[in-house]
DNA sequence: CGTTTTTGACCTGCGC
DNA sequence: GCGCAGGTCAAAAACG
């Protein structure tokens, strides 16, 4: 965490942010004793001895004052101590649970092995009765180092999530113990394109139900690109976009996402020209149609559009690869775009899961293990809304961030997590800002990261928070909250008090929210590259804007690398996970150099492009960003 | 003066 | 075939 970048406003600002910034770093006695002595330098100080008998005669009152003062520290510090005990328990079954996790990951890896190998000895055996098993079997590994608009890959992953699929089963069902959530994905569906179905599959809160549903008949509506972009696209993709045939440009994916931004776009890092806007049927708001020029050629584009219904929120949709290097800042939102276009394009048949039911899952099986990775199961939790739109052309996936319950329990959940085995009081980490900022005010403003109160929304971002609730969790609140695009920097003592206010209403909600977020953390891959997309982007900005100030850009690495060990990625027993997820995402990014990386490095893999282009292009606070403010 | 945005015209696909 | 809606083009305007 950013520390001495902000000057707190008040003691107990200090006492809270030294809070959270320790909390998981160094022993109790170490909080205790740097509290103590902030407060012992602080309203409480003592004062000079030649000074003191003065002092005394006038002030028995303020003397008063200052024990009424210290017990009210005395009470803080041991609530302080009461809650980082707690924490340590918690990492504590994490880590087990963990372990556990690698354990059992291990043992069905083993078992799919076995599993495979017989299925190959009995095709051997009996080659004209044998099913007719996928003509690339693949490593067990079940790594899947493609894109998700990749021709070829994409077919071998279909074809090897096919086999996946059936040893996964028998695993499954000989593993009785070990309900993985696996996909049920059938194999016409997969094989097929044009069997998707126009089904909106949508995922979203109980309660949100409506509105998600009302974005995926957004997404629905929104057929984007046309098939004129597409022949257009076919052009350019022909370089640009590595074999990606006419089936294949016909399943194009989109990724929509939903954000609560006041500025007329989301900075998502790159640089936007923007060439057309319409009014659109039943939208008030004209539609903008942007083409990324950072590089001459490059196919992406994105549609930004206001909610009809709140004007609060922006419908910013994705679609197309970048063909050219990215900032650090943009990479983010381009790996997480892929990394959402993979989850879709790669399950095809959207199976969808929700493992809540299964308390090995909840227990957190397939945490983020490259077999997840390559899986057709798209896991949403219960607080987080997104959705996935097939439509025969375009399947767009929707990630929303805005949905009000969503966003309440959220917010609840960032202000303040209960004793929920995965929460962690958010209000106890300083949440900082994130390269997703509203306005370029608050990206670039050096305030904004250390502020003390950035977090006000999550959706999205709720289920990564819990993922490191261990570590550094309201970063990843604040990150996530951040791509909202929403209240930021300037307006955090505002946000700090509502996420007091919130701390006080939200509790019971956010317990729920939690458990449910931890299963979705544990479960799906998706969003542990989601994630890791999300820290890259945190990270890379932060790193940018560091460099940028210090000239230096090995900083921005440098503190990736530490935040990599903040977040577990280090070689700590939950490197595994996160390791994966990072893994995952490069794996989607660079089909090439994946597996090489994670053998070898896996946190780097946050630096790449989610094109897996060489990170030539400086990562410094990217002077193209987002010019269309 | 170069770049970006605006905006009306045009193109294309789709449904009737 | 026609009308509509969505998307793109490109000239003009605006901007830095």
């Amino acid at each position: 965490m950013i520390k001495g970048v902000k000057q707190h406003g008040s003691h107990e600002e200090r006492l809270t942010d030294k809070t959270k910034d320790d909390d998981d770093l160094i022993p109790d006695g170490n909080v205790f004793k740097s509290l103590h002595e902030s407060s012992s330098k602080g309203e409480a100080c003592s004062p000079n001895p030649l000074e003191r008998s003065q002092i005394d005669e006038a002030s028995n009152q303020t003397s008063a004052n200052l024990k009424a003062h210290n017990k009210v520290e005395e009470d803080k510090l041991a609530s302080t101590r009461a809650e980082m005990g707690e924490v340590r328990e918690e990492n504590k079954r994490l880590k087990t649970m963990l372990s556990r996790i690698v354990e059992d990951y291990r043992s069905l890896q083993l078992h799919f092995h076995d599993v495979l190998q017989q299925g190959q000895a009995k095709k051997l055996a009996d080659p004209a009765t044998a099913a007719p098993l996928p003509t690339d079997v693949e490593e067990p590994e079940f790594v899947s180092l493609s894109l998700g608009t990749s021709t070829s890959t994409r077919k071998k992953e279909e074809n090897s999530s096919v086999s996946e699929g059936k040893g996964r089963e028998d695993s499954m069902n000989t593993k009785g113990g070990l309900s993985l959530v696996l996909s049920d994905c059938k194999v016409g569906a997969t094989n097929n394109a044009k069997t998707i179905q126009p089904d909106v599959l949508t995922l979203s809160p109980e309660g949100s139900s409506e509105d998600a549903k009302d974005d995926a008949m957004e997404a629905a509506d929104q057929q984007w690109p046309p098939s004129k972009t597409l022949k257009n696209l076919r052009g350019v993709g022909a370089e640009a976009e590595d074999d990606i045939g006419p089936l294949q440009q016909a399943k194009k994916t989109r990724v929509s996402v939903r954000a609560r931004c006041d500025a007329p776009t989301m900075n998502d890092g790159c640089q936007w020209r923007k060439y057309g806007q319409k009014i659109s049927k039943g939208n008030p708001c004209p539609r903008a149609y942007y083409r990324c020029t950072v590089a001459a050629g490059c196919p992406v584009r994105k549609q930004v559009q206001r909610c009809a219904d709140d004007m609060s929120i922006l419908i910013t949709t994705y679609e197309g690869t970048h063909n050219h290097p990215l900032s650090a800042s943009a990479t983010a939102m381009a790996s997480t775009t892929s990394a959402a276009a993979s989850m879709l394009t790669s399950g095809s048949s959207t199976s969808l899961r929700f493992p809540a039911a299964s308390p090995a899952a909840a227990a957190g099986l397939g945490f983020g293990f490259p077999d997840a990775a390559a899986s057709k199961h798209f896991f949403l939790p219960n607080g987080g809304a997104a959705s996935i739109t097939s439509t025969p052309s375009y399947p767009t996936i929707t990630l929303d961030l805005t949905s009000p319950e969503a966003t309440s329990q959220a917010f609840s959940l960032s202000s303040r997590f209960p004793s929920s085995s995965f929460g962690h009081g958010g209000a106890r980490y300083p949440p900082t800002s994130f390269s997703f900022s509203t306005s370029g005010t608050s990206a670039l403003s050096g305030g904004a990261w250390p502020a003390a109160g950035g977090a006000g929304y999550l959706s999205y971002g709720s289920p990564a928070s819990s993922l490191f609730s261990g570590a550094k969790l309201s970063s990843f609140e604040a990150a996530l909250s951040s791509i909202n695009g929403r209240q930021q920097g300037g307006e955090a003592p505002v946000l700090h008090h509502q996420q007091q206010k919130a701390s006080a209403s939200g509790s019971s909600t956010a317990g729920v929210l939690t458990d449910t977020i931890a299963k979705a953390i544990t479960s799906d891959p998706g969003f542990h590259t989601a994630l890791a997309a999300a820290i890259t982007s945190y990270v890379g900005a932060q790193g940018s804007r560091s460099s940028a100030a210090g000239g230096d850009g090995g900083g921005s690495q440098l503190q990736e690398l530490k935040w990599g060990q903040h977040l577990g990625l280090g070689p700590s027993p939950s490197s595994a996970a996160a390791a994966c997820s990072s893994a995952a995402l490069l794996a989607r990014s660079s089909p090439t150099t994946a597996a090489a990386e994670q053998g070898s490095n896996g946190h780097r893999s946050f630096l790449q492009p989610s094109l897996g282009l060489s990170g030539s292009h400086s990562a410094s606070a990217s002077p193209v960003e987002n010019r269309e403010h």
